[in-house]
DNA sequence: TCTAAAGTGCGAATATTTTAGCACTTCCAA
DNA sequence: TTGGAAGTGCTAAAATATTCGCACTTTAGA
């Protein structure tokens, strides 16, 4: 298995891993903005330096500042996510998330939401017709 | 916003508190039996002293072993874990995040999940109504 | 009762994470 | 073209996290 974000990284490398996912990129100023109680531009910036040494991050010049994303695609990190919180929590099943999740008054799922998700199982059932 | 497991712990005491979620209970042993590459059983004790310190567990007496628990409910940690997840990688839809894991050829729901999922969105689509 | 195996926590050493000062580079606009 | 604001990485110090030795406690069974 390849990098786990949530088994190999330190507190604040996670952090701004999340941050990056959250936003797709990000300057130094950005990740700031996006994680409570942060450390300087600079303590960010040698973490960023870290993460890139370590593979979790490239970077890109956009004029005189750098543009930070991470390197393994959103898509796949998502998977991998929900999967481990899948696993922790709802014995890897599905199901018991969305239900879970449906039961979550904070949630706040709307019909909207609800014809979509009906649609989408509709569809995969037929599929394993 | 009260105690969040992905944000206030360290790497190992993390790593403890997915195991004891994934548990619902644990002595030492099995703890360290679930961390990959773990440390001593004698770190994970001092983990879990601190970690009682800090209020995220709660131990009992099993004849002369001690059997730790989060002090949090699973419920309610799996809640926030999902939808810490949902908001990092799905824009906070259930529906993306479903849709993603119908998707993902590794995840292998079968017929009756996605029949279980069908009743439930069902269910819930009434109560909208 | 006594002994040894199993289990425990304290405390101190070690390793890693986290921090930011500072000198250097880049670029804008005067 | 030049001064300064904005941005950068190196490096070394400080703070935290991680580790485990060891002496102590408990308990089952001889």
């Amino acid at each position: 298995m390849a990098k786990d974000i949530n088994q190999e990284l330190s507190r604040r490398e996670r952090q701004i891993m999340i941050a990056l996912f959250r936003h797709g990129t990000a300057s130094v100023k950005e990740i700031a903005e996006a994680i409570p109680d942060p450390p300087s531009d600079t303590a960010i910036r040698t973490f960023l330096r870290i993460l890139e040494d370590k593979g979790f991050v490239k970077r890109q010049r956009d004029g005189r500042k750098h543009i930070y994303r991470p390197s393994m695609s959103r898509a796949r990190a998502a998977r991998n996510a929900l999967t481990s919180v899948l696993g922790t929590f709802f014995e890897g099943s599905l199901g018991e998330a969305v239900a879970a999740h449906l039961a979550d008054p904070a949630a706040n799922v709307d019909r909207a939401e609800l014809d979509r998700l009906r649609q989408m199982i509709d569809d995969a059932r037929k599929e394993t017709t």
